[in-house]
DNA sequence: CTTGACTCTGCACGATATTGCACGAATTCT
DNA sequence: AGAATTCGTGCAATATCGTGCAGAGTCAAG
């Protein structure tokens, strides 16, 4: 048993069942509970996994990450989303990721507003069904749980009949040189597919991700059209996506309406 | 279980119900009640949760969210949904229709229940994403806003690929004579057709629908294989509705667990 | 082919964490 | 006020952890 391939083993059953047993493990494996402790301590330095007493658990388990990230939602996403909100054009296709910063946008649509928003996020077509006009389309498919989407070949398949003009994209990194990225491969995908199946995709990117890198690249800055960023953001970095060609807008300041 | 493990499911716990009491938590998880004081006691020093006598509540800005649910979620209703949760076995697919009676039954699923849930109700899919064993397959379509479930073709299509082995479906009204119906005609169709791909059917009644007829029928009384009603329903009704070969199975009184 | 450096693995052992029980204090219910 | 829970703390048993160390295997240079 190579090293490397019980170290894949891990992060597979870390995947498969949420987490793992450092003692049942070695059993399982036939090799000491010291062999498999040395591997969770370095794969948990890679920042690969969460090393926990007794076992590990996987490095942003759904168990605590994402209520974790919904308390987080800001005045500033709000403020995103609202510039967001104001791109849309009446009648137009939209297709709206997952995400807060995207469920901030879609609490902030104009309450006149016509048009067919799609998503295959469950929690963004609970949030418009009361919304008095927009259509809305539901892409289906496996719940991903760590971030509430709808996943797999099923959503693949509904997305590719599918085109929209505008796609708002969640993302946990946005980089000169990795382009947009984000911390799953086959979310990475269907966000590909979501962007190439659309006129014009525009990210909203809170400050933390400017400038940030997740593991898996989505698509290269210049399939990118547009950013919004939080007001107060550093102007050099937007500087910077400006000069590949990227319109970088900027979200107003609160203002009493 | 890990220690890791078991504080993130008092905090799903929390998140789900509102509210945690340590001893029939301890028994349900099969470790004793000072392991769980102890967890609330630390999860209470991090601010995660707020420590009351006899369990826990969520950490304050939540708190004002739970009687809200409280509100919605009719004692009835939720009693209707545990007694249903019970029927399910592990392994199977089941179908869960939309509607706050079946919101009660995804909240009340055992939380090592390992079963595929497939639903055509974003509410319930987003119910589950924290469910921590159940598989969610999300059936996508054109959003019917009365309900709040996917319809039209798309869905259509999408469900007629699926086979479940039950089927928990919402109605508006249950007749001796019209069997149960619902308010609109589309939705009717779409519920037959989640139906006759079910193994069997289910359908929780809330008293003032037993003997209630709404406009649609969906199906007739003899393709339902049993009604779980509430407690204290008129008995008499119940035989009418055995006397066609349906099984009426009625939902516990409160218990003190 | 041999040697030496290196890596991986399992064992030993002291350190630390977790758990359940006991018992008195505090709280809630009647 | 009195009974019944629930709570918190101390304690002992057990499980798990991290580290140092030695043997086995690998590989490349000599």
């Amino acid at each position: 048993m190579l090293t490397t391939e019980r170290k894949a083993l891990i992060q597979q059953v870390l995947r498969r069942d949420g987490r793992l047993i450092a003692k049942s493990f070695a059993y399982e494996l036939g090799v000491s509970e010291d062999t498999i402790r040395r591997d969770l301590r370095e794969l948990a330095a890679e920042g690969l996994l969460q090393r926990v007493h007794g076992g590990a658990l996987p490095a942003s388990s759904a168990t605590a990450d994402y209520p974790a990230r919904q308390s987080t939602a800001s005045s500033s996403k709000a403020l995103l989303g609202l510039a967001a909100a104001r791109l849309i054009q009446p009648g137009q296709i939209v297709f709206l990721d997952g995400g807060t910063t995207n469920l901030q946008l879609a609490r902030q649509l104009p309450l006149d507003l016509k048009a067919t928003i799609i998503t295959h996020s469950p929690s963004v077509a609970v949030e418009l069904a009361c919304h008095p006009s927009v259509d809305v389309e539901l892409i289906g498919g496996r719940i991903f749980k760590h971030s509430i989407v709808a996943m797999g070949s099923t959503s693949a398949e509904a997305i590719s009949r599918i085109r929209a003009d505008i796609f708002f994209m969640g993302v946990t990194g946005l980089h000169p040189e990795t382009g947009a990225t984000t911390g799953n491969g086959e979310e990475a995908a269907i966000k590909r597919l979501i962007s190439r199946q659309s006129g014009e995709t525009i990210v909203l990117a809170t400050e933390e991700k400017l400038g940030a890198a997740s593991p898996y690249q989505i698509v290269p800055l210049a399939e990118i059209a547009s950013i919004i960023r939080e007001p107060g953001t550093d102007e050099k970095s937007s500087r910077l996506f400006r000069s590949v060609a990227i319109k970088v807008l900027q979200a107003n300041a609160p203002k009493q309406d």
